[in-house]
DNA sequence: TTACAACTGTTGTCTATACAACAAAGGTAG
DNA sequence: CTACCTTTGTTGTATAGACAACAGTTGTAA
């Protein structure tokens, strides 16, 4: 639909201000989206995201810091996140050896299961991107949107 | 920069896959941008927002129920948002006349001015965008966002 | 070695959000 | 008119997030 009909706001001062607001706007379109797929399995999308970066690191363990690195919104308190996530035993934390500041964090069997499980719901998911835009246009959507962000 | 070295991941399943984390994670940016900008003047964007649907509907006041339709994601508690707004003297809320479950909420002359305040920096940042892509570029984002929400 | 700065995480506090139960007003069918 | 359903908004509660202060660990330079 269009973002003028979704916001009911008649028109934009520029093709840029429209841009801006369509990205947020689709970005929380499709965050709902999935946080709605995830909720089924009790967890947020921000504890997705951290067990998919866990699962990705693999066998390597990882620390808080390195986590918020790669997450995708940059929120303070990893903490209490990554604790939620071992109160379910979908993780593990334990003090590094060569650094008593760090903790290194890796994924569980239960976590890597829980994962599989969501795959292909995710891959499906993905999937239903492909009936909206081609091949081609993903491409370049990507390319416009990198280089927005630079 | 690419996605791939923001969130440190070497590499998707798709295009599509990447497309989706893209727009999200591109949403997400450009919001904590004009978070940064809306935090100065102790406003959040959800509250700019409100105050922008409602210099929009001038004269004519808006319930609750109208806000909620019109703001950019469909938060709960369109109450307590409203509530904070006029805490600060930045609209009022009056029990409507004909239907007495409604109420009115009007932008006050102090309300205006703090968004008169906010138009010139706000299209400065909107400007932002031109020097990354071009209008016809802009135009083509448009459509394939619009698309991708259909 | 000591002092100090930088790194890494944790905790407290305040605010925002999701979700669901509730309540008041209005509309409608018998 | 009464009973019941819908509309509109409010409130309680639990969880998540922003932000800043704090604390322990490590590295480094005098």
């Amino acid at each position: 639909m269009k973002l003028e009909d979704e916001i009911k706001q008649k028109k934009f001062k520029s093709e840029y201000q429209r841009a801006k607001l369509n990205i947020v706007y689709t970005g929380s379109w499709l965050e709902v989206n999935i946080a709605h797929v995830l909720k089924q399995y009790d967890l947020s999308s921000q504890q997705y995201n951290v067990l998919r970066i866990l699962r990705g690191s693999k066998p390597n363990p990882l620390n808080l810091l390195d986590i918020q690195e790669r997450m995708m919104d940059k929120m303070s308190n990893t903490t209490r996140l990554v604790e939620k996530l071992r109160q379910k035993g979908l993780l593990t934390r334990n003090q590094c050896e060569s650094n008593r500041r760090k903790v290194d964090i890796e994924i569980t069997g239960k976590g890597i299961n829980l994962l599989k499980e969501l795959d292909p719901i995710m891959d499906r998911n993905d999937e239903l991107l492909s009936k909206k835009i081609t091949k081609e246009e993903a491409v370049l959507l990507n390319d416009l949107l990198d280089r927005i962000r630079d």
